[in-house]
DNA sequence: GGTGTGACAATGG
DNA sequence: GCCATTGCCACAC
């Protein structure tokens, strides 16, 4: 930390700025971030961002096809599908329903 | 400074 | 159309 957390600051930036009932995917943040290959690092700072001890909504980051891969990473498993229903967003069989219009791109809704 | 890993993504068979 | 492999970038040891 503290050397070049502008990279992990972004995604949290990102992530936090998903619109409620909204989804994106890690290679959407890590394009919006500048680092379009770093899809895999984006999960490993949304894996680091309870270990600094904030809160980031990654329950609105799945992967491309939609499956929310780092649910098993949330304090319960089952709370990202808990948070994704109550935000209006349907979850089956650990997958984002409608995804393609329930995505968003963060490259095109920044401010 | 090199190696391994990590919640992915894209391509090939 | 599905399974397996490689590639990406950044961090931890």
């Amino acid at each position: 930390m503290r050397s070049d957390d502008s990279f992990f600051n972004a995604v949290y930036e990102v992530t936090l700025q998903v619109p409620f009932g909204r989804v994106t995917t890690y290679g959407a943040i890590a394009k919006a971030i500048g680092s379009p290959g770093a899809s895999r690092t984006v999960g490993w700072a949304l894996n680091n961002c309870h270990t600094m001890g904030i809160f980031i909504p990654a329950h609105r980051v799945v992967n491309r096809n939609g499956i929310l891969t780092g649910k098993h990473h949330f304090r319960h498993p089952d709370l990202m599908q808990e948070l994704l229903e109550s935000e209006g967003i349907k979850v089956e069989d650990d997958r984002i329903v409608n995804f393609e219009k329930l995505f968003w791109d963060p490259c095109s809704n920044l401010i």
